[in-house]
DNA sequence: GACCAGGCACATC
DNA sequence: GATGTGCATGGT
């Protein structure tokens, strides 16, 4: 428990070396992968966005008129197509019908009003909102997702049934307000959670094995 | 064939 | 307010 999150960092910095997050070419390329890769693996949404890429589609006003069955179609293999497709459409709407589908200017307005913004959009939920906000606005916000609490929550240092905004108050109260740090920070805690962190623990050889409780990782309810 | 993946909204109690 | 369920493809 007294363990600091700092410390947590250097070592998972020390083992991975910088993850160079997010994985896209352009802020609008995050927006739409963030969307895609809720609970879907990023290899899936790899070949939705290729798609995209293929057709010149990556661009608000170009992706704004495709019709929905094609959409739809073109984002299939990153799974829930339909539901996604919907809430692409959703993102959409905010950023061409509300920014004239300008990023400069979406990017423009204050994190606090851009975040009530997104959480609006049905379909963009808190980690959805914060990964757009983070990684394509570079705003100071740090994002929480299911390896962040499953990290944190195995070594005892947060209780499982922790909420979203608890895990995210424990990174932002305890950490500089440093937007490369929260980027970084989050995606090793991806990288660690991938590798040794999954729904059964992996903990031999992980970065963070000495800091485990001595009874081992910890498990949800008791 | 089972299990899992960088969530979210909605129904029901 | 808490808990359960649908959404779907592709890799291991």
């Amino acid at each position: 428990m007294s363990v600091s999150l700092k410390r947590i960092y250097d070592r998972l910095f020390a083992a991975y070396g910088p993850q160079h997050w997010w994985p896209a070419h352009t802020p609008f390329e995050v927006m739409i992968g963030a969307v895609l890769v809720q609970n879907t693996s990023w290899q899936n949404v790899r070949k939705a966005i290729g798609n995209l890429r293929r057709l010149d589609l990556l661009e608000p006003h170009a992706l704004y008129a495709v019709p929905p069955e094609e959409l739809e179609e073109l984002i299939r293999p990153a799974g829930y197509f339909r539901i996604k497709a919907r809430r692409l459409r959703n993102l959409l709407v905010l950023l061409v019908e509300h920014y004239e589908g300008s990023l400069e200017a979406t990017f423009r307005t204050p994190l606090a009003e851009l975040r009530e913004q997104l959480l609006a959009v049905n379909g963009i939920g808190p980690e959805t909102a914060d990964s757009i906000l983070l990684y394509a606005a570079g705003m100071p916000t740090f994002v929480v997702d299911t390896y962040t609490l499953r990290v944190l929550a195995r070594h005892g240092w947060i209780a499982f049934d922790a909420d979203y905004y608890q895990l995210q108050d424990h990174f932002e109260s305890r950490l500089p307000d440093d937007v490369q740090l929260w980027n970084e920070y989050h995606a090793l805690l991806v990288r660690v959670g991938k590798e040794h962190c999954r729904k059964r623990p992996l903990c031999r050889g992980c970065p963070l094995e000495e800091l485990l409780p001595p009874s081992g990782p910890m498990e949800p309810e008791e």
